[in-house]
DNA sequence: GGGCGCCTGAAAACATCCTGAAGATCGAAT
DNA sequence: ATTCGATCTTCAGGATGTTTTCAGGCGCCC
């Protein structure tokens, strides 16, 4: 399996690189984010670790570009001690987990084993959970076989659930990830959302749990 | 690890601070409730140090948005030399541990790294106690291996028992943390959830204390 | 046996969620 | 510029699930 290392303080990179080596990875490194996305075209990447506080372009910027490039490569994005704010929060919709530093070798090749095992097999930029899949490449899902057309808004939402399977997602939380910013006061259209995608989808795909938020069914698919 | 110190006085903090950092520690701080809320929010947040005596909010209400954010967080509560009451048996529930003021470092270190310990393992913030998990990622609960659903109340309810296993907790009590206000007089709310909960659990998890309370069954799960 | 606390089924009160449809907004093509 | 179509958001009524109250019965402890 082979990882990518984004960050650009040489003491971390060689620390993290042979803590993976060690456990059987090949390690390809980029000392900054244009670097890093380069390398992380070639499809032969399984797992990128991303710092967020690299120079010269900014970390959420490095992300969006490469989610954009190869949507289901399972990213670790590093946060640094005084970046720390609410905003990791939101991260971790596009990340897939983070370790903040300082972290133990021991910590992040937890991590890396964890999502290395969950992404494995799905290679060709689609990830499934539950009966669906999602093909990031052509903003189209599948569900049982059959292909099912989203609107931007669909296929955003549903993004954020067949990432976390089995998590459940407030309003709230869903109107920041989703739709980036807090509506004036009430608004329902999460609500409207689901639905919506539950009519395409097959009603019992998303549950709702009442007075929590909604959850996508099933881990395996 | 990253720690949350909500704490006012500017000795204390310098102090336990350097403590804290000295033992590997991430240290955000906060000066007063709203500002520690917010910054706990974010989820690498694995512990929180809590000030009882903050201005502005008071520390119970803090406590408890806090739980209702990040339920499973471990939270240590320092009280005052002279709130001594027993209010401390109040805030002992919501709280994980408490350090009363002057405390010693290697007092307050020592509580630290006991609730790393326990919480630590567990991303995806489940916890466990008698045979029943909580997965608060995925709102549901596991009794012997069999998924079972609970509504927001049941689910609030059994995360105060499973958080302190075997500890005793009077209705009052629990009337104050998951229901968050006195009701009017008398109210059997907390006897009918209990006799709920006991219904999807099996019922010997939840025993009676006749005259007290109620307390969870068995310490490892 | 009497008093008190506890349990629990069921109804009432309440909150949340769903969904069809209308209005608003955006973008592309003419 | 204007028009058209698609998507996005708001609105409102009805459906569904949850929370609380109530009341009768059970069992413990003195």
């Amino acid at each position: 399996m082979a990882v990518l290392l984004v960050e650009d303080e040489a003491g971390i990179v060689s620390f993290v690189q042979r803590g993976l080596e060690s456990a059987g990875h090949q390690v390809l490194t980029a000392s900054d984010g244009v670097d890093g996305l380069m390398l992380a075209q070639s499809s032969d990447v399984d797992l990128v670790i991303l710092d967020l506080g690299l120079p010269g372009l900014p970390g959420e910027e490095v992300l969006r570009r490469l989610r954009r490039r190869r949507p289901s490569v399972p990213v670790i994005v590093l946060t640094a001690k005084d970046a720390v704010s609410d905003r990791v929060a939101n991260l971790d919709a596009g990340a897939d987990d983070y370790a903040v530093k300082p972290f133990s070798l021991n910590e992040l090749l937890a991590r890396v084993r964890a999502r290395l095992r969950t992404s494995g097999q799905e290679r060709g930029d689609a990830l499934a959970a539950g009966g669906v899949t999602l093909d990031f490449g052509g903003h189209v899902a599948h569900v049982d076989g059959t292909a099912v057309t989203l609107s931007a808004r669909e296929f955003a939402l549903l993004a954020v659930f067949i990432r976390h399977p089995g998590q459940v997602f407030s309003r709230p939380q869903l109107l920041d990830l989703v739709w980036g910013y807090d509506f004036e006061g009430a608004s329902n259209v999460v609500e409207v959302y689901v639905s919506q995608l539950r009519r395409k989808l097959g009603a019992d795909r998303i549950q709702t749990v009442r007075g929590v938020g909604y959850r996508l069914n099933g881990g395996q698919g």
